[in-house]
DNA sequence: TATATTTGCTAAAACGATTTAGTAATGTAT
DNA sequence: ATACATTACTAAATCGTTTTAGCAAATATA
């Protein structure tokens, strides 16, 4: 069996004196409680000596604090979160907070499942990036008064923190940049939830298009679709229906990949008499070709304003105003949102 | 203040019985424990009613499980690894447990401390990719008795369960296929680490070197020139020194962000010119220009062997005989491993 | 000198579960 | 009628902390 860790009742024992006093000495209230300077040196190094850690299971009990957070995501394989996960990890750990990662799939239910898993696990907050109809489930976490923070997608609707970009105006800058660019008949590729991120995706692409008097030319994908990177069929279809587009913009990495694969496989030479931009960037991008020009969100600072607000949420047992937070993207410009034949 | 949540022992009150009883039936007991199906029943539908959750934390103080088990990664942002982390993730969900995954960026420092900081928390069990001297600290663990399964890479002189993939041979298939090709300067760029995975992937550069009679060219880059895709500098200089090159092999997928980056940037044409294979997969391989050839690592099988083995390792309290379990990563041949010119 | 305050420390309850070691009541065998 | 088993249930200890309430001795104040 396993070698016993040694206990705050053990070093009382060994020290002759009451685990009161060991536990005040430790938790820094040895002034406050007025054990002697003495014996507190005494405790300190003797825990010290013994290598003694305390058992935060047994904290987490009494205290009701878990030091855990949640941060939900749609699928940590994904690229986009999985470089926000390693980023609020690093922001977590800094203020002495684990991170517990899990992926929604978007399924509402799946989402349900995991907040409840967690609550019994007394996590102290979640950063959720919620499923389509996570509402209730969300405002019940609130009137509990549990930490939540929303990210990178809201509810309208609903009154919470969140942390977001601004979808419509960065979809729409990247259309008017293909616009400048002489492209015409600009196409839309995104998946047909009803989601903030992508509504606002879709409402800037339609502005632009509007803008500009040119013809709304888009296809929704159900999400189901895009999973495993399906979907591609549809694409092949919705190209070959309107062989007038002449550049695209993705809603999303993943249909990104999907895209480019049908390009290449069903239209050859396509790749490089198309424009198109894609959301989200990644590191193989500048070197694609044509490199591929990209809306960039701004994941530094959505983990950092996420671990802000989360942790003043935690610090708080008065309510908190809602912080609703919407940072910018960038367009990150590269050859694939130019005419290049 | 948040609303308490239903105990046991409020169970217990309301039904005018002792937590026993009410412990008992929750644990499917009742029989053994001679609880009558009556009171069983209404214990049960109770429970069912007011939407009792047994608190995990105390559950964890008083059984010492925690069900949580930690995957530790060298970068929770790198592709491969939130693969793993979301293959993994999945599996543990199914059998009730939950997955603390955290990055140690390779350093010895950070994974010592991560490993204390989690032991502190109890949790059940550790896979670990571990950083390059984490032999003591690993095997303190194993003596503790905490079940430990290294992943991704091992320490040959150590006797601990493990789920790696056969990179030698891995290695040198891919040389082989390059010699195959007609290449015959054949470059191999890595890491200077003495990690298993990658002294590994060098034997087999070496190996198949040696066994077509050609010379060893190869760049060994410190991990921390590689941490956010440096070591640029080092790799342009390696190639204008070594001009015969005329196909490489990245040792890991970041060497070959790198290296593209390197070779559009400062060597314009020799893309189309040099062969080339990355170790690990990625989407935007397949239409990639070339498409690149992969070594790809069976993440699905090795996450599968990884649960499979860390649970083997969690149910029996008695000595389990280490496991040491090699899969074979397979070649996904594209353009890139071809002359194209 | 008597009283109040401060210093230095501790006993015991609490967090919410599990589990050991019972008790009382009933049934069964001799 | 007595002993033994079985049934149906429970009191209390336990896991390792934190924290409240309080005690005794030393010191300060009147």
């Amino acid at each position: 069996m396993r070698k016993k860790r040694v206990s705050i009742k053990d070093i009382a024992a060994d020290l002759n004196i009451s685990v009161t006093t060991v536990s005040f000495v430790l938790n820094g209230k040895a002034e406050e409680k007025h054990i002697s300077k003495k014996l507190t040196k005494k405790v300190l190094e003797y825990v010290e000596k013994v290598n003694y850690k305390p058992n935060q299971i047994a904290q987490s009990l009494r205290t009701g604090e878990s030091k855990i957070l949640v941060f939900m995501v749609e699928d940590i394989a994904n690229s986009f979160f999985a470089k926000l996960a390693r980023l609020i990890e690093d922001l977590a750990y800094k203020k002495g907070y684990k991170v517990l990662f899990c992926s929604n799939d978007n399924d509402d239910n799946k989402s349900k499942e995991l907040i409840h898993l967690f609550k019994n696990r007394q996590v102290d907050g979640f950063i959720i990036v919620p499923s389509p109809r996570l509402q209730n489930t969300i405002s019940n976490l609130i009137e509990e008064r549990i930490p939540v923070l929303l990210f990178d997608r809201y509810y309208p609707e609903l009154d919470t923190n969140y942390v977001v970009t601004n979808n419509a105006e960065a979809t729409q800058k990247a259309i008017e940049h293909l616009v400048e660019n002489g492209f015409k008949n600009i196409a839309f590729i995104t998946l047909d939830t009803h989601q903030s991120q992508m509504e606002d995706r879709l409402k800037g692409y339609q502005n632009a298009i509007s803008k500009y008097g040119l013809t709304e030319i888009s296809l929704r994908l159900p999400f189901s679709k895009t999973i495993s990177n399906q979907g591609d069929k549809e694409m092949k279809a919705f190209l070959k229906e309107n062989p007038e587009i002449d550049a695209i913009l993705f809603a999303t990495n993943y249909l990104t990949e999907t895209g480019l694969e049908v390009i290449k496989r069903d239209f050859p030479g396509l790749i490089d008499r198309i424009g198109f931009i894609t959301f989200d960037d990644s590191h193989l991008f500048k070197t694609y070709s044509p490199s591929i020009t990209a809306v960039a969100q701004p994941t530094a600072e959505m983990a950092k304003e996420a671990m802000d607000i989360i942790l003043k949420l935690l610090r708080s047992d008065t309510d908190v105003p809602n912080r609703k937070v919407v940072l910018e993207s960038s367009l990150i410009i590269r050859d694939s949102s130019y005419k290049r034949y």
